[in-house]
DNA sequence: ACCTGAACACCGTTCAAGT
DNA sequence: ACCTGAACACCGTTCAAGT
């Protein structure tokens, strides 16, 4: 007498990510997320391989997340800088996600996908296509090193910490008490990036856009 | 009748190191690294406080490594590219380092040191410190997001990923089959933060500088 | 077809016991 | 003082068995 199944594989990849940000990468085994799904861990593998497969599936929802609503806009400014942002505010609502993504990094076929469209739009623009990825490798590494510097745990100081060190003391006046990136230096950052990029890897503007 | 101790904190924080870069983290738990010592896992409590400790122990290993052999020079310029090519360097040389340095960040004791060292060169060549502490967090949010994209282990690119992104496959001729950053990527992208720094956060230089 | 219980080989950590 | 064996509560994964 087959009954209906208890649980489905995009609900097991739901309960994953949910686990991942209410209690960590620690707490996302097979046995606690069964449980949290009111089953036994061994029925887990009638729908993921294995344990590396709950990490892919869930970083592969994450990259799914990164590009969420985006659609290129034509202009190499503003694809770079999007996908700087998205990086930035998708691991800030996922900041377990960081460490996952970091030893398995976003490199699937969906990542593949959001490259090709980002290169598309420069080369379309008349970017050297080798300009182009260094490019996208250039801020996708700022993206990525800004998100973990601003998400990271930081240790807080305390102010025996700050004795000894002035002006570390003094960076911090008036600031949060960890050494910290803010989304302002985020910002502030971003835009730095990209003028370079602009300066150094665009090709010659035509007079028209001056 | 006290015999001589077999191993010693500074052994078993050794033999973490070689372990995690020789098997990765996986293999570094505390019946594994026992073993490798030629003794029994309960036996490390006399010398470590828990698995954590580990970690913390190999962070701080890695951080002084990061610092070793360097002292500053008095160039703001010089310090900020020196800082960003030992990160680079120091975890080239172990990149099963990355991600455990991800979630446990280089915020410690030695760190904040350098740190401070750091922000003492740039406020002695009359930046506001708010403007050094912001050009010390970009460049390492530059330098940690470079050295990630360049060693963390990109998925190889079969011929059939590279059939319908026709602008990614494109950007890899001529090159390793993953989308990665290279070292040449990274001088170039620290040159280009760098300017920006100069150009952004550095304070008005004097008219001999000129 | 889907789930469970039992089993195996692991793991971190504690603690009493050995020398 | 230092190390071990045994134990406990976990873990991933397999497989035969239940419905």
């Amino acid at each position: 007498m087959p009954r209906p199944p208890r649980i489905s594989r995009p609900a097991v990849l739901d309960e994953a990510l949910r686990t991942l940000d209410e209690e960590g990468i620690e707490a996302l085994s097979m046995r606690r997320l069964a449980q949290r799904l009111g089953v036994t861990s061994p029925s887990l593998y009638k729908y993921v391989r294995d344990r590396e497969g709950v990490f892919e599936a869930v970083v592969d929802a994450i990259v799914q997340e990164i590009n969420e609503g985006w659609s290129p806009t034509g202009s190499w400014r503003a694809e770079l800088d999007g996908m700087a942002r998205r990086y930035f505010r998708t691991f800030r609502r996922h900041p377990h996600a960081v460490p996952l993504v970091m030893h398995r990094p976003t490199r699937n076929q969906r990542s593949l996908d959001s490259f090709d469209t980002v290169l598309n739009v420069l080369t379309a623009a008349g970017w050297p296509v080798r300009n182009a990825a260094r490019a996208v490798l250039l801020t996708e590494s700022y993206a990525l090193g800004a998100t973990l510097t601003a998400v990271s745990p930081g240790v807080p100081l305390t102010s025996e910490d700050l004795a000894s060190r002035p002006t570390l003391a003094a960076a911090l006046i008036g600031e949060h008490s960890t050494f910290r990136l803010t989304e302002e230096d985020f910002e502030h950052g971003l835009k730095l990036v990209l003028d370079g990029i602009a300066r150094e890897l665009a090709p010659e503007r035509s007079p028209l856009e001056h």
